[in-house]
DNA sequence: TTGATTTTCTAATCCAAATTAGATTATGAA
DNA sequence: TTCATAATCTAATTTGGATTAGAAAATCAA
């Protein structure tokens, strides 16, 4: 379909043939307006304004506006998963458990609050989008809760976290605490990381006595 | 406007003359359909049917869509708050700032994963509604986050919590392991109690180590 | 250049709901 | 009963965007 015989050298970020390149810019304009205004508020013609093009063009690249947030909805799930699971991979074996759950909300966090980033506006649409979609986007989920479920319960066999919680309950609320953060964060008093050490040390550590290492 | 001279009789709940009452069922059916089906989703065809009645006469109780969802909301963060506050109040003055936030977190996540509540219509719509009722509602808003604010102080003052992190961070990251649980409870396998007992357990005690107290 | 193909634009058309106007029915006081 | 007012209904009308069809413009291999 894409003719790229032309295309053949630079990185593999740069060369994607023009279709492609735009169809990427259409996603991300997409994330940014429905992350403002909501699935119900965003129009496609704001979404090809920002692109620079007039909506009825977009439906050249996408078949639909339900299309167009589904496409949206893959890539940032993909993309959250993929750079939560790279974060993990990264570290050494050794590393405790502990760390690991720590280093995995740290991860989380940052692409929820990345501004303009399309994972924070895939979690943020979830709710908002049509019945039908929401199924779709649930069902990919389960892969990427499958990390945190696995993250909990290796940390559990290894006796590194209490017994008496249920851990889905667990992994729900941590969930919750970080993608409400997309809601309610503006950068400049903190950043992401003291954000993300904050509530890993809560998570982790317990509001209740003193920390266990004095921070700073 | 209400002619009540004939309504002087019975208790308070009960007596609020005609139109009223079907304010209230109407706000009653509205939060139904917008958590079920979200803000954009919901018809107000949909609202009036659960009434029994038909679209056009929501209108001589409501000027449009959008005062009835802020009416909603209104009402539902009313509701919220002094649920909260009053089961605050009805604690022992004795009580520890840490059994006091573990009381907190339960009231709140009761009204937030009531069947049918209207607090939790308010909740899922905060971030789907259109922006300007978004900021009328974040703004009352303050006044509960107020309460949740005295709350975190009192217990650092009095040295019953860790000093280590942001308590603005800790409270927005608890009200979104709370409010978060709106999206994905559903009604079987644990109670809204149990699921409270866990996640207050995880704030206030960490995942890390032993509990302080076994449980059961 | 040229022609084929890809991409975008313009200008309807469509459509599902919100909204409104006026008619109709209920209700309760006299 | 009767009247006035409250409450609801019916049947348009409006509206805001999504969607589509066909006309331009851009791109590029030859």
């Amino acid at each position: 379909m894409l003719d790229q015989r032309h295309a053949r050298r630079g990185d593999a970020t740069e060369d994607l043939g023009k279709a492609e390149a735009t169809r990427q810019s259409i996603l991300a304009a997409a994330a940014r307006v429905f992350r403002a205004d909501g699935y119900a508020g965003a129009r496609l013609s704001d979404i090809a304004a920002k692109v620079g093009m007039k909506a009825g063009s977009l439906y050249y690249h996408f078949d639909s506006r339900e299309a167009l947030v589904e496409a949206v909805m893959d890539l940032g799930l993909k993309q959250t998963h993929e750079t939560v699971a790279k974060r993990l991979r990264a570290l050494p074996p050794d590393v405790g458990h502990v760390r690991r759950l720590e280093v995995a909300i740290e991860a989380h966090l940052e692409l929820v609050l990345a501004h303009e980033d399309i994972s924070s506006a895939t979690i943020k649409l979830i709710w908002q989008v049509p019945a039908q979609i929401r199924e779709r986007q649930l069902a990919d989920q389960r892969a990427y809760g499958a990390l945190w479920r696995k993250l909990l319960t290796d940390a559990r066999k290894a006796g590194a976290i209490r017994g008496d919680v249920d851990l889905s309950v667990v992994r729900m609320a941590i969930m919750g605490a970080l993608n409400w953060a997309a809601d309610w964060y503006k950068p400049g008093r903190m950043t992401p990381r003291q954000i993300a050490r904050d509530i890993a040390a809560m998570v982790l550590g317990g509001l209740a006595g003193e920390p266990k290492n004095k921070r700073k």
